[in-house]
DNA sequence: GATAGTTTCATACAAGTGTTTGAATTGCAA
DNA sequence: TTGCAATTCAAACACTTGTATGAAACTATC
C-alpha cells in the first residue's frame, strides 16, 4: 500500500554502491545520499544495515540462480535430459560473465553486486551463501549426466575450475588488459564465455582418468 | 640499534591477525592486544596503520616473487633458456597452493597474508600491487618462450586462468570440500597443483589457434 | 475537514576507529 | 651516578560508524 519509493530508491542506490565500491567503504550516509533520502530511512525501512544488505542479496541471488538455471534446463530438455557440456558450462558462467564485462555502459549492476558479494563475503551475506552449494549440485548433477563415465572427484573439480575461470577473469580484469596491453579483449563477452567453456571442457574431458596418477610421484 | 622486540611482534601478530580473519575486522586494538604491546607502538614504529600494512604486504611480495622466480629461472637454465610449459606453470601456482593448502598446521601465515592481500585489496596495498605487473611479464615471457608459436594473447589467457584456478581454489577452499562431500581432497597439495597444472597447460596447447574462432558468432 | 496511521526529517547517541599527547620508564654513554 | 635519548604507556582526542528518538509532514479514511 505504501509508497515504496523511499524503499526501492535505497536498494538501487545501495546496489550502485557496493558493486562500484564493494562494501568496505560504502556506509548509509553514502546510500542515503545516493539514494536521496534521509538516514533514517534505512532503519525504518530495513530495520538494520545488515537486513539491507541481506535483502539485497537474497533478492539478486533468487534472480541470478533462476537465471542459470533456466538455461540449463532448456539445455537438458533439448537433450533429452542429457544437455552437451559446453551447454552446461556456458549456463553456469554465460550469465555473470555476460553481466559483468563487456563495454562499461551495458554491464549490469546487478552481476556486479552478485561478483562483489561473492569476494567480500561480509557477515550478513556470508550466513545466507551456504544455500549456492544446493544450487551448485544441480549443475555437478547435469554435468555427471553429460559424462556418466567421469569420476565424480573430476566433474567437481571441473566445475571448480570454471567458476574460478569467470570469476577471476572478472575481478581482475583490468589487470588482465594492463598485463597484455590491451591484447586481451575483455568487452568481447563472447570471446571470453568461449574461451572459458573451452578449456573447462577440456579439463573435463582429457584424455583417461589419469586424474591421480601424476600427482604425488611429481612432487618435486 | 633498537631493540626492535616490539616492531617485529606488531609484524607478526598483525600478519597472523590478517591472514585469518582479513583486513576488514582486524582493528589496532586486536594487533597491539596479540602482539601484548601498547596501542601506540604501532604509529610510533610504523607511522600509522597503512604503513604497517604497506610494509607487511610489500615484504611478503619480494619473498614470494623471488621464491618463484628462483623456481622459474632454475628451470629455464636446466633446459637452456627454454623450458617446458608444465614446470613454468608449476614455479607460477605451486608456491602459494602449497603456502595455502595441505594440513591446517602446516599452512604458511605469510602465503595466506598474501591471499587475503589479493582478495580484499585494501588502499595501501592497492598502491603498491601495480608492480606485481612487472613479476606477471616475466613469467609471460618465459611461457612465450617455451610456446614461440602460441600467440601473446593466448599466453596472457593461459596465464590469467593458471592464476584463476590458483586461486579460486584457496579462496573456495571450504565450499569445494563441502560440496564434493570430502571427495576433493584439498589437503593433498601436489595433486591440487598437478591438476591446475594440467589444465593450464591444456588450455596453452590445445588443437589449432581456434582462439577467436568461435566466438562474436556464438553469440544468443 | 478532522483524525489516525504512516512516513520523513533533523538531531542526538553510544560505540568503535586511528591517531596524538605528554608524562613515565627504560637503556646506555659519559 | 648523572644525563640524555629512545621507548613505552595510559589517557584522551577527533572522527566516523550504525542506530534511536521524537517532532514534523504527509496520506488516506471517515
Amino acid at each position: 500500500m505504501a509508497s515504496d519509493h523511499t524503499r526501492s530508491a535505497i536498494l538501487a542506490a545501495a546496489e550502485r554502491l557496493y558493486a562500484d565500491r564493494g562494501f568496505g567503504d560504502v556506509t548509509l550516509r553514502d546510500i542515503v545520499a545516493e539514494a536521496g533520502v534521509n538516514l533514517a530511512a534505512v532503519n525504518y525501512h530495513f530495520g538494520s544495515k545488515d537486513e539491507l544488505i541481506a535483502e539485497l542479496f537474497v533478492t539478486r541471488s533468487i534472480a541470478t540462480n533462476r537465471e542459470r538455471l533456466r538455461e540449463l534446463k532448456a539445455a537438458e530438455e533439448n537433450g533429452g535430459g542429457r544437455a552437451p557440456i559446453e551447454v552446461i558450462l556456458r549456463a553456469l558462467v554465460g550469465p555473470t560473465l555476460r553481466g559483468c564485462l563487456g563495454p562499461e555502459n551495458q554491464r549490469s549492476t546487478a552481476a556486479r553486486f552478485m561478483i562483489r558479494a561473492s569476494i567480500e563475503s561480509v557477515p550478513p551475506i556470508r550466513r545466507i551463501k551456504n544455500r549456492e552449494i544446493d544450487h551448485l549440485r544441480k549443475f555437478a548433477g547435469a554435468m555427471r549426466r553429460s559424462l556418466p563415465d567421469r569420476s565424480d572427484v573430476d566433474i567437481y573439480w571441473g566445475l571448480n575450475f570454471a567458476l574460478a575461470m569467470a570469476h577471476h577473469t572478472i575481478r581482475e580484469s583490468e589487470r588482465l588488459t594492463k598485463l597484455s596491453e590491451g591484447k586481451c579483449d575483455l568487452d568481447d563477452v563472447e570471446d571470453v564465455v568461449a574461451r572459458v567453456v573451452s578449456v573447462a571442457t577440456m579439463a573435463l574431458t582429457a584424455g583417461r582418468t589419469e586424474t591421480n596418477a601424476p600427482s604425488k610421484m611429481a612432487a618435486r
